[in-house]
DNA sequence: GCGACAG
DNA sequence: ATCTTGTCGC
């Protein structure tokens, strides 16, 4: 897919934070879908000889019924540490260099950590999301900011992940007896969709299909 | 000032 | 994220 601009990546966090300030009332958190949604992505990054070289990874399955139709794999010098509430300057990169490969272009992008669940609103979900104008949303393995509920150990049960009392996302249980994974709007979408969508793309294991096979993709030797 | 802290 | 084998439990 065509990507057609970006803006200049920041060399430190005072320049990071003026770039999450400046776009993050361009996320728009009600939904504007493609319909009906034919394919779906996941992206996940590796890193390699001692976290200097960044590998990003894209995978296109087909919705509903989550056949991989198209992957897709990028290198590049990694350029920004990992500092938390600024991963997507780290990541983000090379994820674009992917994609620009993909030839199917998906209709929702399902991305490794969190969307607005951030504390600028700003997570790598919806960052991507608002530099690619597409849905994005964000489904984290752990939690970065916010406090909730207990919630059941049933699949598909969960509780509003609240930061400052405002719902940011949703803590939510996608197989029995296993950790939740905590789900946030990127973009174009809102979070009652999310849930129905990381659901609809997770139907053995903890993680969405579309992470597990970029997972195996980027973390391929 | 102290603790928390996506991948 | 990454370094790394076996092991507990359904």
């Amino acid at each position: 897919m065509k990507i057609y601009q970006d803006h200049a990546w920041p060399v430190n966090l005072e320049e990071a934070i003026a770039i999450q300030e400046r776009l993050r009332y361009q996320v728009i958190p009600s939904d504007q879908l493609k319909q009906p949604v034919q394919y779906v992505a996941g992206v996940d990054m590796g890193f390699e000889s001692n976290g200097t070289i960044s590998r990003a990874a894209v995978a296109v399955l087909s919705f509903p019924d989550l056949q991989v139709v198209e992957t897709s794999l990028a290198y590049r010098p990694t350029s920004f540490p990992y500092i938390p509430g600024f991963l997507s300057f780290r990541e983000i990169p090379a994820v674009l260099d992917a994609l620009e490969k993909i030839k199917i272009i998906p209709d929702i992008i399902l991305c490794d950590g969190q969307g607005i669940a951030h504390p600028r609103r700003f997570g790598i979900a919806s960052h991507l999301g608002v530099i690619l104008d597409m849905p994005t949303i964000g489904v984290a393995k752990s939690l970065l900011i916010g406090k909730h509920e207990q919630l059941p150990d049933t699949k598909g049960s969960w509780q509003p992940l609240i930061h400052k009392s405002e719902t940011i996302g949703a803590v939510l249980r996608t197989r029995s007896g296993v950790k939740p994974v905590y789900v946030s709007i990127g973009h174009r979408i809102s979070l009652n969709t999310a849930i129905d969508y990381v659901l609809s793309c997770t139907p053995k294991y903890r993680l969405p299909e579309t992470t597990r096979i970029a997972d195996k993709l980027a973390s391929a030797r």
